[in-house]
DNA sequence: AACGGGGTATAGACTCTCTACGTCTTAGGG
DNA sequence: CCCTAAGACGTAGAGAGTCTATACCCCGTT
């Protein structure tokens, strides 16, 4: 997924295990096809993290072979077939694993970036 | 980087960028050899961020190739050679980037994950 | 009939990290 | 004096996830 900065010098790519989080949190919203899932995420996020397709498919299969997601064909209301996906109840587990392991890292990271106390030595 | 979770069923490896920030955060403190790079980053998150070597030097390697940070052969206190890294101003500066991209992107995360309201449809 | 947009999909390249080695040096114990 | 453990650096090879680019199908509009 691309972050897009408000400014211009944000370089491309970011972040392996959240498209899959953030995928499977707007799947609990209700079932959605991939396509939708995208718009969703993007407009969500205000535009800042766009889902490329190429990285959103791919994606799917990976949840759907794994189990967290089952897919079926059916009909847009603008009448096209789409494949929607569905969250699984080991999807949901899957969720809560991962939002736990994101709010883990971030605060670890945090910690890092801005400890309470300066560790040693000094410049 | 390991992430080791407090309940064992935390997977490995996550997060791509994260680590060279890491790595220039923690030089902000005075120029440290690669070694003590990683004890910084583990002891700050509590042991939580856990930066294997085979992580650790090819990032250095890369961090240097670009010009964020400076490298010379010296002493430890404990008598051993070791290679400095000193964040460069150019490292600063690059620092300063990551740290804008990562907070762009914690917030944008979070707004997909606990959105103010329910974005469309109902389950 | 042509086109644009919605929608799905794959191949190939790229990047970063991990595991598993291998090396060297110093300090300490037997 | 030798052996080992720990500090410290490094590389090779594999694996995972993403990106770019390309392709295809369907529908509605012009």
């Amino acid at each position: 997924m691309t972050l897009h900065s408000t400014r211009p010098d944000a370089r491309t790519d970011l972040l392996h295990g959240t498209l899959d989080m953030l995928i499977l949190r707007t799947l609990q919203w209700g079932p959605q096809h991939g396509y939708a899932v995208a718009q969703t995420i993007r407009a969500q996020s205000s535009d800042v993290l766009q889902v490329e397709a190429g990285s959103l498919y791919p994606a799917l299969q990976r949840l759907a072979k794994r189990g967290w997601v089952t897919s079926k064909w059916a009909q847009t209301e603008a009448n096209q077939r789409a494949k929607f996906y569905r969250l699984t109840p080991e999807g949901k587990k899957q969720l809560l694993r991962e939002e736990s392991r994101w709010s883990e890292l971030v605060s670890a990271i945090s910690r890092v970036m801005k400890p309470a106390a300066a560790p040693n030595t000094e410049d």
